[in-house]
DNA sequence: AATGAATGAGGTTTCATTCAT
DNA sequence: GATGAATGAAACCTCATTCAT
């Protein structure tokens, strides 16, 4: 599926807004369509299936996401402050697109154990990042030597996301931005040195 | 519901194991009735509707888990102590009920949103262990003193879910109690004072 | 599928009215459901799927069919009478019900190939009637011994269905069990003069 | 619709290759285009609809088929002769191309009824083609003068029609032309010993 | 004449829940 | 209390046809 199309980006668009408002299992085929502006039939010309507007949708949003991470890290010197823009972009583009946020953290997860999968691919890349600072973080001294790759991993997504799923389900009573800092001072305390 | 009728176990046991080998959305209300030796109705005479089932189940397994954490918690003189004990407890029980830990880590996880928040409803109990955790630890200086709780408690209980499901979804190929002693060190890291 | 639950049969009898009167594309589940006096939902009690129904259908129907004949031939000294029967039977049985001759004849035909195959499965048994039919004549004398079996049974079996069809195409104008004496000549003697 | 446009026949053409590879209904619009190697919609400007390329289908090569037979028949002095070459052109034709044998026997015969009538429409001028030879061996005292028309032609289209069935339906694994004189033998004397 | 992207109607099947026995 | 046969609502997807270019 090119993305250049821009049918394809627009029932992307619509199926976010529309599995927002109305949730995973309310979110019918015919309703995304009308959204879009498209009949039910076009959403067919692009995707090969209902699933397949949701694997796309969390492939799109995602990679955008990680690109833009990507791109910002680099001009960070250590892995803490990598971490901090990592944690910081996170939550502000969650923040900036409360749909999605909703939609990834909450709706998304209802879909099939197959779909989890498919999607936990996509997620590959992002895990993938968090797991180069962590190695940066213990080549130049920045963590502990003997800190274990992946439960440092799981340490870190695990309060990342359970911190915008909590965020998400508090209707975004407060400033999700606003915590990245504390956030990454808690994550740092795990894995950095006693100093 | 009370759960001192026999056929009230009998359904919710049958239940962990049918959506534990079936998926959530092939465990059918009559396929959970015949793993229990019952009647399609006589479901109903226990439980209001099939989410009812679900909740109950929750309810029902995951008391058990705070209660018996609380038991043995209470016999521990520190914060540190206290966690050690709750993650290993947490990782103990799952790893001995792996049925228990595909439905409530995979499964249960792609019900409705509605669902959810009732489960979250019956998380609250073991969250509040957790927040008194912290709280605790703050007041007898084992954990910083400006640690935010909510912050805290949301990386504690975010790595060790993280901690279980990734465990899971790799077929439980390792010993997850083993895991315990890294995991709380991690955790006591970002809470504990730079000593 | 049993056929002395009540329901089985009166789906049937439905099937072959609603697909008789609307077309075999037509005849959508839910108006078999309701000339059956059943709900939707129902029909998947005592089918697998439509399909199931027409296969049944043409199998309780022509099982009936072939049994009659059957019992009716035993009594039969030579193959010729054998066949007069036969022929008999066939057009007055689809004479004394139109609707299955419709059904049979013109709607069962536009099913599916893979449908057809087992249809023609169940057609097996009246073939091997006719074979049967042909083998006693070739032994006793009746039948010439050099005559070849297949072409035989694909003679008087495409005979017999072609002067349905166009009886039923032609709306039944003219009485069809009238014509059996004719066919029968015809297929014993052939188009040629006897010399 | 003109017949000498180069695309009309390429249409066609396709059709009978489509529809004999992949089924009637696997044949869509779409398919049948790409294999002619015109758009969709090109095929619009030749034909009403679908059914209108199926009957212009049947038409064109059955026309071919009646013509053919005609001018073959011309030049024998015997009904018996004409009966001879009529079937042996049938099977030759159906032999040479099996498409349009699988097409004709099987595919075809699973559209709507209202197809098929059309269909038996140019089914007419073979029939009459048929019924002209059962005239001609009455008035010329080769078959029996109080033979029923009806009844003969459907005899003598039955076997033919129910003789190239099979063999399709038998993956042409024989001859089908060779099997012309001994159906040709059969029709003429039918089964009965020649008394 | 030719294209092909867009349309939108329509039907089979599942399964949670009920209720007469 | 227990049963299980019956219910019926609800939605994904296909594909013949159109029409702006």
């Amino acid at each position: 599926m090119k993305s250049n199309r821009p049918k394809y980006n627009q029932i992307i668009d619509a199926a976010v807004i529309v599995i927002a408002q109305n949730g995973y299992y309310q979110a019918q085929v015919s309703k995304i369509a009308k959204q879009a502006g498209v009949a039910d039939g076009t959403i067919y010309l692009y995707f090969k299936n209902k699933e397949d507007i949701l694997i796309s949708l969390f492939h799109e949003k995602m990679g955008y996401f990680v690109e833009q991470i990507e791109e910002e890290i680099k001009g960070k010197a250590t892995a803490s402050e990598k971490l901090h823009v990592l944690i910081q972009k996170h939550f502000q583009n969650l923040s900036e697109d409360v749909n999605l946020a909703i939609v990834t953290q909450l709706e998304l997860r209802q879909s099939n154990k197959e779909l989890r999968l498919r999607i936990n691919d996509v997620l590959r890349g992002y895990l993938n990042l968090i797991d180069q600072i962590i190695i940066e973080g213990k080549e130049n001294g920045e963590f502990l030597p003997d800190l274990n790759n992946l439960l440092a991993r799981q340490m870190i997504f695990g309060t990342i996301d359970e911190t915008v799923t909590t965020w998400v389900m508090n209707e975004q009573k407060y400033s999700l931005p606003d915590l990245a800092p504390d956030v990454h001072r808690l994550l740092i305390g795990g894995c950095g040195l006693k100093s």
